[in-house]
DNA sequence: TTATTTTTTTCGAGGCTCGAAAAAAAAGAG
DNA sequence: CTCTTTTTTTTCGAGCCTCGAAAAAAATAA
């Protein structure tokens, strides 16, 4: 049950939102988080300055977009790099990145390799994932206990609690504890999160005007992913990441899809399920693991040329998902989308049977509502709200009891 | 943007969470409040003789379930009932009801009238909520200023503030606005609120063990109904009362829906679809507007008696409800279901098809998780919650600014 | 050099919660 | 019947926190 307000909870919660405010507006002066957080004046300025004294904000001289006034000019305030160092892995098919950032948000040192991860095994992929630590850690001059949170993102579903890897499209492997794994070896605190929600989060701070209090984002792939704000708020799962909307019923007993069961979204609009029905094969053939990309674009071509198998495929992978989004918007009322990745390519053969499908369904009633935004890079999307999603939580630790002491002891 | 939190919505939190505290439990003693809201002796004392001297809670005599102890006894806490009183109604098909309840949840008085809600034009039926609300305040003894705050429940789809009912089975009518027009006559504040979700607030209400953070209900009729609460939170869409289960596709172009589109999940499990199929009709013959509840009984008893359309039909309607609580299911992981209303008659006909359509889908995976609850008669469940709904508006109010002012000015 | 303007800090007042101690109210013991 | 013990509730002073007003600071304009 909910418990009651504590006195010491305020200060807590107002450091927590002028931080959060700066972390939003980049550089803000005392002036302006006045106006932003609605605090007075000289409650703004005890808590900036007990921030400054602990190494979390610094005062910053901005140079040139500053207009020259008469008065005392404001000081902006910024978050001090060196407070803090974040980590983040991406792991997706075929690929692995771990990039370093400093409090401010700015890379400190980033790689990237191939890696094959549908043959991989377990300790393979846990084996690579900790050789790449070390190594970015090394790049970037820094040692474990540098790190204050670590954000892994993941194709695929993970648990709640974003600590286990329960099921992923990249490898037959599953179950992967990684937190834990992770955690006992280089003991920093680390989250495992499904890659979608990390675009949602990264769209909310990129475009906070269009991606506000409830947006969809989709992920369209081999596999098609889905990352959900409500109410401002990232949804997931009870037990689970949840979002898995390329596994919601299309058709009941349909076509095979690569979960193993019939008739799923992403049976009909996944890249595998768009290559076999233009291939001509029947859809209760076994899914690839895995689409080249520039298959896909041919694919595509020949969808633009004309009538034939290939633009029925994609009429059909429009359907799919137009009734997918027509369904959920019957739950959940129409908001914007955000349609990210290679699908993206290919999503002008998709559109008009997408919108004709969601125009037959409840969720068509305010179809002004329902806006598609193109973009076809998920990588920095990903990295983008990975790195977000750990710095917040730098953020919010800032202020628990404890904090200043571990500053101290570990600065 | 979120604001800061100042000094005084401390002490107003902290007095919400005790009378919250004291609505959910009953009577408890000020030792009780202490444990159940974390706060110190000092402010529990400080807040519950605040809260007397305003007349919002009384001290009460706990007469026999005490356990008689060594030590100053516990004194009990209670709601005053003097201190508001609200009202709710019920318009569902065919039905009006009306009822005045006190602080303390009482029923004051209650109207219950058949009103031909098909054929009614929209003044007919605002005349009637109005005539009938004129006589239950007389019978309470009330005039329409004693009352602090309204919530009507209605059958169908409202918007998301509460305001209008947008579109309805019970009526050809649509876009009536109920609370402005309710809040002009009376004078007081009105809510418009969808039954579905009242139902889900008294369920959380009445069992909060099993409902509490993520469940659902649903009410089988004429038309499907859900109620859906995820974190706690009743769920509610961007523009409207979201939660239209029964409009999510089941099969895209498939039979005809009272709502004139094709496939939703209720042109196969609605009573008027399970009638047309057992009857041997298309499934594009348009609905029945209401199915006599004595018919459903025969039809199920039909289906018990073996294999035949009867039992074909309420199969298949347990196969529309399984696909959509399965992608349901796909979204936010699986739940409790509480299944209301009279298809809860038929249930045993349905639910061997609905776990085998859940068991087929994303959702299936723990489905040790998924349960069914049956209940009814809803009606009880909808004036509830829709108390509930009002008493608990009050019980936020009475924190506002100026309410101690409105209060002494009105009684 | 002085006046004006704007931002930021300082200072005292008022509220709130907390812990400790005191008061209250009952049962049990002698 | 009185005193002790036990438990609940209230009181009191300390410590924070926010706020508004006033003061200080830091720049431009005259």
């Amino acid at each position: 049950m909910t418990l009651g307000v504590r006195h010491d909870d305020l200060r807590r919660r107002n450091r927590a939102m002028v931080i959060a405010a700066i972390r939003r507006e980049g550089q803000p002066s005392r002036t302006d988080l006045v106006s932003r957080t609605g605090l007075s004046h000289s409650t703004i300025s005890a808590i900036s300055s007990d921030l400054i004294a602990e190494g979390v904000l610094r005062p910053v001289k901005t140079g040139e977009n500053e207009i020259v006034r008469r008065g005392r000019p404001q000081v902006s305030l910024g978050l001090e790099p060196k407070a803090a160092t974040v980590l983040t892995v991406v792991l997706l098919l075929n690929t692995l990145s771990a990039t370093v950032f400093d409090y401010a948000g700015q890379i400190v040192a980033q790689r990237r390799e191939r890696l094959a991860t549908l043959g991989a095994t377990r300790d393979d992929l846990v084996g690579s994932v900790m050789r790449m630590i070390a190594a970015v850690l090394g790049d970037a001059g820094r040692v474990p206990k540098d790190i204050m949170r670590m954000t892994m993102a993941v194709q695929g579903i993970t648990d709640s609690d974003a600590r286990t890897m329960l099921w992923t499209p990249i490898t037959p492997e599953s179950d992967i504890p990684f937190a834990d794994i992770l955690e006992k070896h280089f003991a920093f605190p680390v989250t495992v999160q499904n890659d979608c929600n990390m675009i949602a989060v990264a769209l909310r701070a990129r475009d906070p005007e269009r991606y506000r209090d409830n947006f969809v984002t989709l992920l369209l792939s081999n596999g098609i992913g889905m990352g959900l704000v409500l109410r401002g708020e990232l949804f997931t799962g009870a037990y689970s990441s949840g979002g898995e909307f390329g596994h919601m019923v299309h058709r009941p007993g349909g076509a095979l899809c690569r979960c193993g069961r019939r008739g799923c979204i992403e049976a009909y609009a996944g890249n595998y399920a768009i290559l076999r029905e233009a291939a001509g094969r029947s859809d209760q053939t076994a899914a690839d693991a895995d689409v080249d990309p520039q298959t896909m674009l041919e694919l595509a071509n020949d969808a633009r040329a004309g009538e034939g198998p290939a633009r029925d495929a994609f009429r059909r992978a429009g359907e799919a998902i137009g009734y997918g989004l027509g369904s959920l918007f019957a739950l959940i009322d129409p908001a914007p989308v955000a349609i990210v990745g290679p699908g993206t390519l290919a999503f002008d053969m998709m559109e008009p049977s997408i919108r004709d499908a969601i125009a037959q369904t409840a969720g068509g009633q305010h179809d002004a509502a329902i806006s598609f935004d193109l973009e076809t890079d998920e990588m920095p999307l990903i990295l983008e709200g990975s790195a977000r999603r750990a710095l917040e939580a730098v953020d919010n630790e800032l202020f628990a009891p404890g904090y200043i002491a571990t500053m101290q002891a570990t600065s």
